[in-house]
DNA sequence: TTTAAGAGGTTTAACGTTAAACCTATCACG
DNA sequence: CGTGATAGGTTTAACGTTAAACCTCTTAAA
């Protein structure tokens, strides 16, 4: 490869001057700069990266650590991530924990093996000099990732950071479910059963007081009957709404897409109707939503949202030093309407 | 941060010896080994690779260029790449070229627009000195990516490159095709239409001399009217299929988990039931097609192994400057049987 | 007793770049 | 005519690590 000297030597300058010309620095006549910049042209040179992290002691690269880029979730943060370094010309380094291939059931292990995982990831980007670090959550948490004191700057998305030091980037889940639970309301239901994740998963919880407020908004009685947990997934999701509908709720809320599926399976097995004769709602807007018949209702995840949000409070970090004032920023979802959800008839 | 040096004067040996020891070189003392080592972990110290890979000229790196890390097949090909990479000891860069985010309905532009987005990522990647890079295409066809003599070791997936000497990784459109058709005229359809990709995308070209072949095979004659185009959206394929099912076809082949999407809403449309009036199969397993009513039987992409196997190429000309003698690989699909295609009763 | 072969190191220089200090010629101005 | 400023450079050293060459002492064998 050719070298910054090897330019100095064939216009018989120094590497100095070199540097100067390509970085922009004055001081340089104008047929030396022409002459200098036609050879790095004609001989192909590339700058070396390492060479100058070495000397200059910034890398320009920010750390990514992902939980598991094969969550739906993961890929459009990254991207919002990387669009917003770009622009600020920084490069990206993506460490995959896999987690979901590791422990497909039980997400996160032990404490003692996530670090056996999390630790060689962290340790790998502090190695490579990273300027800064932002973890995305795959199935989201309290999540004890970065230690007190650490030395990097550091963002948390999709979860929180027991470290309290750690701004947190998250979905307003409480918000977001209140306002699907107010649309179901709008729609005349009072009957509504909901389909939760994991029972005692933070996401649950909070999209939980979410629907239990527009209930109460609404002056509607809160049936514990009618709230049930299916682990996120479609099986389960099936599983509990055999149950479900054999209660008189009109409508159900599902805390995911995957489970509204769980729920349209068990209305086709019973030969009802969703939109008509049931309404189900969603939360994710995974891509999956757009395929149901009919199309389902649901939340949007704001993905890229949080990814760009994050990267902005990091780089304030990196370039100005600047503490985030504000430690946890939530991020509202958006509501998507399609046809799963009927007016319902009052008789 | 804590350097080699400081570890040194702390234990009064020297910097060689303390980077023999942390690189497992023989010819040191015991004693001197565990001070040092003890040492090394009460000042915290870690291996500072932009160092390293200055002197040692090489980055153990392999840079990864993604058309678009939110499109479906990528991130389990990356996946597939870095669980490779993992195991040998290398790291892995991801340059996202966001080529749909930028020109969604055209997907590469013109061939200038894609070299002002491709050649800044191939430089930074060269400029990183990464030691080899694979490159993800998004929505295939012939590629003109890696110019020849390219100095670092390549690999494309799920295109094809223009520069012969590059190998490809490619899925075996063909002969999954065939074998999914097979499988429609095995439940005894002899009237089966296709609905395709663009025209001539060479994707859609392979898939559809797959159908031919099959129906072939079987004596069954082709028939034009029944091939249908669809630009791998759903909408398209909605509005094909409702021109499609005004024939006598009994099935339908779909050429991307989407497009049956648009076929299911077409027979819904029509009060039709897929896997009971007609058949439907697909092709992808996109997450989408779990969530179907009926489940889609169609051809899993083997996106994890077509990342495992791109991998293994580049390491071998990385490690040991093997040339693959093989330019073309094709990896065949897995079929994934669900409930859409029924058994059709004869007359 | 001499020699050779290790064990257990140390010293030096280099990887490619750039910050900081330094040098020299030219020109304007009091 | 001397002084200072400026343009247009050059030289030196350093970033953190490691390959290569070198050194010294001990031990065993001839």
């Amino acid at each position: 490869m050719v070298t910054l000297k090897e330019i100095a030597r064939e216009c018989n300058v120094s590497p100095t001057t070199v540097s100067n010309i390509l970085n922009g620095k004055p001081k340089v006549g104008d047929d030396t700069r022409q002459k200098v910049l036609e050879t790095v042209d004609k001989m192909g040179y590339k700058p070396n990266y390492i060479a100058q992290g070495l000397r200059r002691q910034e890398t320009r690269t920010i750390g990514i650590i992902v939980e598991d880029i094969a969550q739906f979730t993961t890929p459009e943060i990254v991207e919002g991530i990387m669009s917003n370094g770009e622009e600020k010309g920084y490069r990206t380094v993506v460490k995959n924990m896999r987690l979901y291939a590791r422990w497909r059931d039980t997400w996160y292990g032990d404490e003692n093996s996530y670090h056996s995982i999390l630790d060689p990831a962290l340790q790998e980007l502090e190695s490579i000099r990273v300027d800064g670090i932002i973890y995305i959550a795959g199935h989201a948490r309290i999540i004890n990732c970065f230690p007190p004191n650490f030395p990097i700057p550091a963002v948390m998305t999709y979860a929180f950071s027991k470290n309290p030091d750690i701004p947190s980037v998250v979905i307003d889940d409480q918000k977001s479910a209140y306002e699907i639970v107010q649309y179901l309301i709008s729609k005349g239901h009072t009957k509504i059963g909901v389909i939760g994740g994991r029972k005692n998963n933070i996401h649950t919880q909070q999209r939980l007081l979410g629907y239990q407020k527009a209930l109460f908004e609404n002056e509607i009685l809160y049936n514990p009957n009618w709230v049930r947990y299916a682990e996120w997934e479609k099986e389960g999701a099936l599983r509990e709404a055999r149950e479900l509908f054999k209660t008189e709720v009109t409508a159900v809320f599902c805390m995911a897409d995957r489970m509204a599926g769980g729920a349209y399976a068990c209305l086709d097995e019973m030969g009802l109707r969703v939109g008509v004769d049931i309404a189900v709602a969603g939360f994710d807007n995974q891509n999956i939503a757009d395929f149901f018949l009919p199309g389902l209702t649901t939340m949007a995840l704001p993905l890229k949202e949080i990814g760009d949000t994050a990267a902005n409070i990091l780089f304030r970090k990196i370039q100005y030093g600047e503490e985030s004032a504000q430690k946890q920023i939530w991020i509202p979802c958006k509501f998507i309407e399609r046809q799963s959800v009927h007016e319902l008839k009052i008789e």
